[in-house]
DNA sequence: TCGTAAGCGGAGCAACGTTCCGCTTGTTTT
DNA sequence: AAAACAAGCGGAACGTTGCTCCGCTTACGA
């Protein structure tokens, strides 16, 4: 292909035309696997189904984490996104954190359910979980200081805590129909909010 | 009787000596193990401790979770008879089920520190919480079916769901000050506390 | 067209869980 | 006491995994 027309692609130091290739055929295949398998699909498995070298997917993606955020990078971002959204929209700032970690929850159990084909297990998931958090974080503590602001949540829980909490909830919540991690959650804000007197 | 006069042993078909010996072996070298290694350590590294080979292990504990059951019965079993106790003891069912979920968080934090060494999670996990549970099921919902009859909580919330719940917060407990398990289990219950009216 | 190096593939290594079977050693019987 | 039995033992061996390493391929700028 004679080809110099670098598209629309970043500034970036002219990356080689197949690596691209290659990285898409990735997170094709391991978004497909993953559904399959687990996210602790062996990563032979990965490679196989993509048609590439076990190198490749090491080069591309160092560790299983990388790989697995790069998969879910989309919605991470869309919820990350929706928290100012919320807050803007609602009234009650305690009813949009509400709110907004409903999505959250919607997310974890989607990607629980993902990894917990086999065994409800979850090995390299808490670094996995470590990363959305710190994309996360931001979002939920502007969401809990505003509830805090506003009189509506009792102060003495830290954003962190509460994200680490309701992620922690939502494991293997598949499955089993007599775990259902959002009465839980519904529980702990329930905890949380401020009830009239201090 | 055959050998029945061997100390205090149940009634059993007269195991060999050196099989209980092993046995015992077994038991105080992973429990040595699991504190520096995790519960996830090698096998092989349990049986080189013990001085055994790793048919003996598998003999005697066919699987992992066997092994760790065994390690940390008794913790369990003084969880499992502290319950009725607590709830003879105090007045309010929904107190001396406060106080035993905390003694239920003791252990838990307690396994997870030897459990998160290396990576904050691991395998085989689930199926021990699962094991736990089974046994501690039947004193949680004794106790949270007192504080229903007693109007101190609300219903809604099955006793299972709430041991798994609280099983989850304290994963990840341990080597990250920002995080503690007991507040969140603190505003969990609070959230199922039912207050004055309904 | 041609040279270069970025990129690729997969063989190879180490570590692990698990199985299997011949030998050892308590225990029972005579 | 000695013999016979089988329960129990050890660890070699196999299959699977994560990860590395290096010779070959091929895209791309000149």
């Amino acid at each position: 292909m004679p080809a110099s027309d670098k598209a629309g692609k970043a500034a970036g130091p002219s990356k080689r035309a197949d690596a691209v290739r290659n990285q898409q055929k990735l997170l094709a295949a391991a978004a497909e696997v993953f559904v399959v398998s687990g996210v602790d699909a062996p990563i032979r498995e990965i490679a196989a189904k993509a048609g590439v070298g076990m190198g490749t997917i090491y080069r591309h993606f160092p560790t299983r984490a990388d790989l697995v955020v790069a998969v879910f990078r989309h919605q991470v971002e869309a919820c990350a996104e929706a928290g100012p959204r919320l807050l803007a929209e609602t009234d009650s700032p305690f009813e949009a954190l509400w709110q907004w970690i409903d999505l959250f929850v919607d997310f974890l159990v989607t990607k629980h359910g993902l990894a917990n084909a086999p065994q409800p297990d979850s090995s390299g998931f808490v670094a996995l979980h470590t990363y959305f958090l710190d994309r996360l974080l931001p979002v939920a503590e502007q969401l809990l200081d505003a509830a805090i602001e506003a009189g509506e949540v009792r102060s003495g829980v830290q954003a962190y805590e509460l994200m680490r909490g309701v992620g922690n909830l939502c494991i293997g919540s598949d499955g089993d129909p007599r775990y259902d991690p959002r009465r839980l959650v519904a529980l702990l804000l329930r905890g949380l909010q401020e009830l009239g007197a201090s």
